[in-house]
RNA sequence: GGGCCCGUGGUCUAGUGGUAUGACGAUGCCCUUACAAGGCAUAGGCCGCCGGUUCGAUUCCGGCCGGGCCCACCA
């Protein structure tokens, strides 16, 4: 039978939607179970990672449904900031710099309002079992009225503060960034080693890889124990090129006496010691670069230049005066912006801080109290928090995003905060309500926007409507589930738990799991420039979402999977397989007066499969209660495969094909039942393939609207007995000597066999397992003796 | 450099203090009243390496090697 799987995926996908299965009704009586999933950056493409990430979220919101909660499963779309802006710029191959504010920020929201569209068909087509009538984007009015509503009750808690400090700034999307949007690159560079001629004539050399910020050298530094230039300390040192400024050498711990050579020269500011060591020793700062990464007139001879630009300028003058002594190359390893890869440079400039260095204990202590699946995912978080140099830089000079509520007063500079009930405000457009405390009435509107991360850390304060509607947020907060990539443990975990301890005093989640990577075939991480990237639709087209899905389930949480084209195909198997399992289950027990289970007459097959399938259900349901569920599906697959398809309807068969077998109606409804069991525990997986099965063939079961509205089995403790599965073990032993034998005297496996000798090591036992195993493999007569191990003889 | 994870037949994986699960692939047989886009069967592994604990380790401990991720970083 050919089958469309993509038709009845579909169909069932339309089917759901129209009939709002995956509704939350916030009247419900049941216990809610939350999930504050992760709203994918707005940007046209599903890619694999979301796919995986978001079928293994589903498996969980589907078990807990069926576990009798009523979940509360939104989907939410990052639409705002950083990201989003610079994704629309490539696309249409525009600067936001070249528009106004008001003509960038319209190209923006149309272009993610397309984007948004494709997107959301992506992850519908992979049965999700989102309530999209929960949407949310986060820069959607609630979010940005939620984040400005943040930045006054931060301002009053005395955690906000406002300086002029060294910041971390990308010269290309010329905005300053903060620690977390740091990547490292490494980079083929050269390092010069440098002469400089102090004031009474003796030279000392120096090695740097950014000779270009020569002119802005303060000091240079030198071990306190290195002999060799211990002569030099307090000592003025000549810059080239700089009118005669002198700076002076210092001591230094900090300096590895063994790099370079072993003089360092201090710039402002080159890297983050740099920084460091501007504080300790009260040196000027000599700022030579502009925001947009050109360098000043500080820099004299740079000046107008960029930094690549600059370092082949000053590396070719330095040839020229003779102070450049040496030149190698170096690989090392630069920081870069994460959006665009650009080196940052650090530049002063005024932004605002939220101040938590303070409370890191505090921090790590709480969300030691979360559920963390896995566990040592925890680790990486402490990591973090323990690494943490500096405040949150919540500033950033572009023109989309979240804006701040706050003006400064023209007269006296004072910052005025807008009043909690206009919110949302523009600064830019709206006026604060009253006058500054100076009584003036003019102020000029903060122009930058906050960080994205700002409003993407109050995501369960968005999801659980905190300024809406007291009373459902009362309900629903904190959440419950928070399932999230390790690559952003350190961003969106890490400041969400902080925004939930500054506003609610509590963790926002009671869980937090992890979800491992998707790499390629080899293991390898896929990214664009490798050219290894494998589009989930691409496999949705040529599988179907449910073999996908399969693939997602392997994995155990939290750890990587390569992406494996064959697990694909072995999904795709597994569906067929049920499909066909099922019809067989529906034309053999079509009208059937099914038997009760519970009675007598219960054959060793019967007894056998129904104590397994009870353990079954009993650990699978123990596996989804801890997050295991790739335990879940592959104990189900096993079960369902290699017990009931292998053996039990083999077994079977000819008790339900003869119409007078006594044990037919029996067998009809031990059928029935590990089937419409296996189904309910395939169902959080196979959601399509399941909803089919139990929407055509199983109708009478199906109390509700969908096999997913429907209740996880419950295990019968009663009927898990070992003596029944060994007795199970026996025959299927037998069986399978059986058809080795027909196998290898090349028959079929429904041939007659006229006489069976089989060795066996417990008559006793064997008796009961004979006739089963007689009707089985279609054997007339068996001859049993007691052996050591099992053998079997067959004449045909 | 620091942290975390991983290393099981050709490939990917389950698992456990008593030599091992399944898949994909390979090979052979079989049109068997669910299924040939199938069924059945077969071959294939000193469970990364070296030590230690133990009667016994793939499983516990230590070290090493290899892979991955995060963080820091030499100017």
């Amino acid at each position: 039978m050919a089958l469309d799987l993509h038709k009845i995926e579909e169909k069932w996908q339309a089917y759901w939607e129209k009939n709002r299965i995956y509704k939350f009704d916030r009247k419900s009586k049941k216990p809610v179970y939350s999930i504050d999933t992760p709203p994918p950056t707005v940007s046209g493409t599903m890619h694999m990672g979301h796919a995986f990430a978001f079928t293994q979220q589903d498996f969980i919101a589907r078990y807990k449904k069926m576990a009798g909660f009523e979940v509360f499963h939104p989907f939410g779309f990052d639409n705002n900031g950083l990201a989003t802006a610079l994704m629309v710029e490539k696309k249409r191959g525009i600067k936001q710099k070249n528009f106004s504010r008001k003509e960038f920020i319209k190209i923006v929201l149309k272009e993610t309002a397309e984007e948004e569209k494709k997107m959301r068909k992506a992850f519908e087509s992979i049965g999700l079992s989102i309530d999209w009538s929960l949407l949310y984007r986060t820069i959607d009015r609630p979010a940005r009225r939620i984040a400005q509503y943040s930045f006054l009750e931060l301002f009053k808690q005395g955690r906000l503060y406002q300086r002029e400090a060294p910041t971390m700034w990308c010269p290309s999307c010329a905005t300053a960034i903060a620690q977390a949007e740091l990547h490292d690159r490494e980079e083929e560079s050269s390092f010069c080693y440098i002469e400089f001629e102090t004031t009474d004539g003796e030279k000392i050399s120096i090695a740097t890889t950014r000779p270009e910020l020569m002119p802005a050298c303060v000091a240079i530094h030198v071990h306190p124990e290195d002999k060799r230039y211990k002569k030099f300390v307090g000592k003025e040192v000549k810059i080239p090129f700089s009118n005669g400024r002198t700076v002076k050498v210092f001591e230094n711990r900090d300096v590895d006496p063994e790099f370079g050579t072993g003089a360092v020269y201090h710039c402002t500011f080159g890297d983050l010691d740099d920084v460091a060591w501007i504080l300790e020793t009260n040196l000027p700062v000599i700022e030579i670069i502009n925001k947009d990464g050109t360098f000043n007139e500080k820099a004299g001879i740079l000046k107008g230049l960029r930094t690549e630009e600059a370092r082949k300028k000053i590396i070719e003058e330095l040839k020229k005066s003779g102070h450049l002594v040496k030149e190698e190359p170096i690989k090392h390893v630069v920081n870069v912006h994460e959006r665009c890869k650009t080196p940052i440079e650090i530049l002063t400039s005024k932004q605002w801080f939220v101040r938590y260095l303070d409370l890191r204990d505090e921090f790590i202590a709480k969300a030691a109290e979360l559920e963390w699946v896995p566990k040592y995912m925890k680790k990486r978080l402490d990591n973090w928090i323990n690494g943490l140099k500096w405040d949150w830089n919540i500033s950033r000079q572009r023109y989309y995003g979240v804006p701040f509520p706050v003006w400064y007063c023209r007269k006296c500079g004072e910052v005025v905060l807008a009043d909690e009930k206009q919110l949302p405000v523009d600064p830019l457009k709206d006026k604060p309500k009253k006058k500054c405390k100076c009584g003036s009435r003019e102020f000029i509107g903060e122009k930058d926007a906050l960080d994205t991360w700002f409003t993407s850390s109050l995501t369960p304060q968005i999801n659980c409507k905190w300024l809406e509607d007291k009373a459902f947020f009362k309900k629903m907060f904190p959440m419950d589930l928070r399932p999230q990539g390790h690559d952003i443990i350190a961003l969106w975990a890490f400041n969400t738990i902080v925004k939930g301890l500054f506003h609610q005093r509590k963790l926002p989640w009671k869980t937090i799991t992890i979800n491992g990577w998707t790499l390629d075939p080899k293991g390898k991480k896929m990214s664009k420039s490798l050219g290894n990237v494998i589009r989930p639709e691409e496999m949705v087209e040529k599988y179907c979402a449910d073999a996908l899905r399969y693939w997602a389930g392997l994995p155990v949480l939290g750890e990587d999977i390569p992406f494996m084209e064959k697990e694909m195909v072995a999904g795709k198997k597994f569906i067929t397989k049920i499909l066909n399992a099922s019809r067989f289950v529906e034309i053999v027990t079509k009208g059937v007066k099914l038997g009760k289970i519970n009675s007598k007459g219960l054959e060793p097959e019967d007894r056998a499969i129904l104590s397994k399938l009870n353990r079954l259900i009993k650990e699978s349901t123990e596996a989804f209660d801890r997050y295991e569920f790739s335990k879940g599906l592959n104990s189900v697959r096993n079960f369902f495969w290699l017990e009931f398809a292998d053996f039990y309807i083999e077994e079977v068969k000819t008790r339900v094909y003869n119409k007078k077998d006594k044990g037919r109606k029996i067998a009809a409804a031990v059928l029935q039942e590990v089937l419409w069991n296996c189904l309910l525990m395939l169902s959080p997986f196979l959601p399509h393939t399941t909803e089919e099965v139990a929407q055509t063939r199983f109708r009478k079961r199906l109390k509700g609207k969908s096999i997913h509205l429907e209740q996880w089995p419950m295990a019968d403790e009663k009927m898990i007995d070992e003596k029944a599965e060994e007795l199970g073990e026996i025959i299927n032993a037998v069986i399978a000597e059986m058809r080795k034998k027909k196998t290898a005297a090349k028959k079929p496996l429904n041939a007659v066999v006229k006489r069976a000798v089989v060795t066996v090591t417990d008559l006793q036992k064997f008796k009961l397992a004979e006739p089963t195993i007689k009707r089985t493999m279609a054997v007339q007569a068996i001859e049993a003796r007691k052996g050591e191990e099992v053998s079997v003889k067959l004449e045909f």
